[in-house]
DNA sequence: ATTTACACTAAGTATAAACTCAATGATTTG
DNA sequence: CAAATCATTGAGTTTATACTTAGTGTAAAT
């Protein structure tokens, strides 16, 4: 049985980290941490109760981030076994979380570099998955006959292009929700035998 | 005919805008001003007579990188006329300025943002030329029928792709004199028709 | 009921970086 | 040669932000 204390303490912990997502999803990472309290409604320094410093808090976040996107994919990478499945599996999983996600690459060098793995780990996590479905394609002659790491980074490389240069491409909706479809169909189009 | 005085403020200027270009390419756009004055040999406050601030110096910087960037597009477009070799040509003016155009577009968001217009020019001002190349081939039927938006940006993706990751793909050496020609390769096998 | 523990507060400190400005001494002007 | 000009200096000032800490009031322990 929890004290009430244990649970105030977690829940403002939770609190914190909650706001600290949104705020960081809507103002990219040189938001404050002033700007956090505001919003979480505690005093600036209760944050430095719950996270030893900025940092942390950053690293918790983009850990757990990164987590929870392994899970999706995981899950759902599993039911999908036909490429075009699988790629918009993956955009609708980038689609929710898209503001965060667009942050992080963007501002990649103002994250801490012990983090910046973290990153690397999303995408070794689904290049697994994609690779085993591009591969069983390339033998059967549906796609051709390329080394499947330069597949899996056009992909990326493309998909990030426009999350990246959201500004320029879809100001004022979500780019997914605009592209995803147009972004899967050219690269289908281009790996096609 | 030049006064002394005259001659010293310009060679002032260019040694601060020299050596700013230098700092920011081995450091990124968190370089201090101080760093600068530093190396430059001269007083930190000698900048900001040259300089109103450090969001003009960075103007400055970046669209006369672009200024020169365009030059050399427009000058070797010219020339080369099959898509490798405009491919090849691209690389090496992009390889020439590697290390100022990583921490360009990879701190992006560091930079001003009436100043990030620069970069889109660049990429228009490719586009120019590589649009009419790809769309000749296109009619020819020697490349897919794709949007040539598309396939436009699945290239400029891919090479950004790599530059970005540089770290992961070719932390001590640089990025492009190790992976141009499989970037090219890989882009040609897939727009072929 | 009293003492102790502790989550939280808010005012304060530390630091880093851009930017200012009065002083300096070399150059130009008359 | 004297006076005026001006490029440069470097020791400040300002500002923004992360982080600290002594204090407060409520919950827990005795």
């Amino acid at each position: 049985m929890k004290s009430k204390r244990q649970l105030q303490k977690e829940n403002t912990k939770i609190k914190i980290f909650k706001t600290a997502y949104n705020i960081y999803s809507e103002y990219g990472f040189t938001a404050t941490t002033a700007m956090i309290a505001k919003e979480a409604g505690v005093s600036h320094g209760t944050i430095f109760v719950h996270f030893s410093s900025v940092n942390e808090l950053l690293t918790c976040l983009i850990e757990s981030f990164g987590d929870n996107l392994a899970l999706e994919i995981h899950d759902l990478a599993e039911k999908n076994d036909s490429i075009k499945k699988l790629l918009e599996t993956h955009l609708n999983i980038l689609s929710k979380h898209e503001n965060f996600y667009i942050h992080l690459i963007s501002e990649k060098s103002l994250i801490p570099e012990d983090v910046q793995m973290a990153l690397v780990n999303i995408q070794s996590n689904f290049a697994f998955h994609f690779n085993r479905i591009i591969e069983r394609e390339i033998q059967r002659h549906a796609v051709k006959s390329i080394p499947i790491h330069m597949i899996f980074n056009t992909w990326i490389g493309l998909i990030h292009y426009y999350l990246l240069n959201k500004d320029l491409f879809s100001p004022d909706e979500p780019l997914l929700k605009r592209y995803s479809s147009e972004l899967i169909k050219t690269f289908l189009e281009l790996i096609k035998d």
